[in-house]
DNA sequence: GCTGATAGTCGAACCGATTCGGTAGACGGT
DNA sequence: ACCGTCTACCGAATCGGTTCGACTATCAGC
């Protein structure tokens, strides 16, 4: 069932049927209620790749999120969650691609010809072969995240370095001397994942600023790699009385590990994370966060990706978000010795 | 860039590359390699709604998730990372409605004419007008989930009845005679939805079969209404000494109430829940639950699509999953007074 | 040397929409 | 009566692939 079967039965030509559901050139109204009762009756739906062929575009926007096999986290469910959100109100397909890597058949499809108007790219490397594929193919994309040249994308992302570099300034403020920073999984970090490196980068000059020193560790991303990075903290370095966080999913695990040490949060040792907002008043005790503004950053995302669709030649707009530090229950003032 | 734009530049027909492309005819290696080179220079792309519009088919599914406004469940996220995840092993793309209502744009869209192959559906009530509607639009289409006939359609769903009655004889077993079932929120089961109903009839089930009392309450799904609910139900109710919930986004509202109030889990009360796998884990004490294999699930809802896209005439098959208990640290006998 | 099979290629039709140019008829102004 | 303007509609081209039928050249079999 085509354009041309309802045009016959309603005993026009298929312009008139395309004029009349377009509304672009002037239709009488008796014509047009012909057409719409055939329509009607049969249940007609314009096929989708014969419009987005004469088109030339097809009102679908890819997402690109890590693999499968990793679990999301809070926040970049967040990311999801509201991308699909704004894409609906803007009357856009979502099309999810899974893969971080460089030769994902899925990536490439999304690449192909003209199967999407723009990409959101997800979990973006310092140096990430994605983007330049992107480039090369012509396609707008805007990222969560950046590569290491700050410039040759448009992008939105959390200042990584500022928000822990705030996190230690709040524990050291509160006496704190000996901190760790719990980062990403070791591959993220081998692979140059942005963030876990950005996050360093803040950790180390907040140490410096105050003269303290820090423990830097890599730590998997889920609850039980959590548990056994902050059962190793404890064990080989017993001095260390605060953890500054962005690992949300091992968050779960390394509560676990102070608890079965016998530590009290916050009144033997404190905790600060980086999380999708909503999401920190889910621990317990809740926890002093940077509070992400996950639903944000997805619907602007989202506006820059428009932006960029409706004018690919306007310059790139970097947004940079730096989340103020939300005191909770999860650090307080040094224990006495 | 098109496919004429290569077949000039290699100096053949357009029906050569595309021979070429897809190996349907021989072609001789000499101009194979040269279409194959001036592809590898231009970064040629085969145009895939023209491809789908010839094909009739998108290599596309559609997946139908709650609306972006409600944050998925563990369970539900493990069902759209498999699902994902299946497709892309399938090198099948997949679209994301977020739509519960009837209607919902982006699930009008995924109706129209040749958008997906199939379809498959999350969180069905037991009267859900989407289902007719994708019978009348012939597309085939899986469930998870099902409607009151469960006839009428294919799909896998996880057996809450079961699961629930297993969940109060377990809780029985250990001496509890007051049990509250925590089920999902007034306006999910006002709508039909089958899951909570379902639920409920197992629980009123087991109670009978036990000939104990049970108190049945609907909850929001969130922490915060869990929070809520369990206070709650501790005042109104204090002879109760166990829950049974399918409301995994209320658990940690309800862990937290539980804590308030001054009562150790699994000394004083006992909680069962119906998760996602490797999620029961994660609670403080590990929860007593029926692991449901959303992994599977998804890999299994995939299956069942590609069955009947490749054949849309096969009957209905149905799955209904009822994974056992696993007995971890947060149900135990009942206090003595 | 004739026939038949096969490999390699081309041209044209086709998928189902949108859209441009054209035209017939109605209507108003002069 | 003539011209210009609108309205309402039609026909044909077009988007970029796939695929069928036809054609040529080559080679084997007899």
């Amino acid at each position: 069932m085509n354009i041309g079967e309802i045009a016959s039965r309603a005993g026009v030509s298929r312009s008139t049927v395309s004029y009349a559901l377009s509304g672009k050139r002037s239709v009488s109204d008796a014509t047009r209620k012909r057409i719409q009762d055939v329509i009607d009756e049969l249940g007609y739906r314009p096929n989708a790749a014969a419009r987005a062929l004469k088109e030339g575009r097809t009102r679908t926007i890819g997402l690109v999120i890590p693999p499968a096999s990793r679990r999301l986290t809070h926040m970049q469910l967040g990311f999801v969650a509201s991308v699909v959100e704004a894409a609906a109100r803007a009357d856009l397909d979502v099309l999810l691609s899974p893969s971080g890597g460089d030769h994902d058949r899925s990536f490439e499809r999304l690449l192909s010809g003209g199967r999407v108007d723009g990409v959101i790219l997800m979990e973006i490397r310092l140096e990430d072969s994605r983007v330049r594929r992107l480039q090369n193919a012509k396609l707008p994309f805007v990222g969560i995240g950046h590569t290491a040249r700050a410039h040759e994308m448009c992008w939105i992302d959390v200042d990584y370095a500022t928000v822990i570099n705030q996190c230690v300034h709040h524990l050291a403020d509160l006496g704190h001397t000996r901190i760790a920073l719990v980062n990403r999984s070791v591959e993220l970090m081998a692979a140059g994942y942005g963030p876990g490196h950005r996050a360093r980068d803040g950790f180390t000059a907040a140490l410096a600023q105050r003269g303290i020193q820090g423990i830097d560790l890599e730590c998997g991303d889920d609850a039980a790699a959590g548990l056994v990075c902050a059962t190793r903290l404890l064990r080989e370095h017993p001095d260390v009385t605060a953890i500054a966080t962005i690992n949300e999913a091992a968050l779960p695990g390394i509560q676990r590990g102070l608890e079965e040490a016998g530590l009290n949060v916050p009144g033997d040792f404190s905790i600060t994370g980086v999380v999708g907002r909503t999401w920190a008043e889910e621990f317990r005790p809740p926890l002093t966060a940077a509070d992400v503004p996950a639903q944000d950053i997805g619907t602007q995302a989202m506006d820059l990706l428009l932006e960029r669709i409706a004018d690919p030649t306007t310059p790139f707009r970097n947004i940079l978000l730096a989340p103020p530090v939300s005191l909770r229950g999860s650090t307080g003032p040094v224990r006495a010795t």
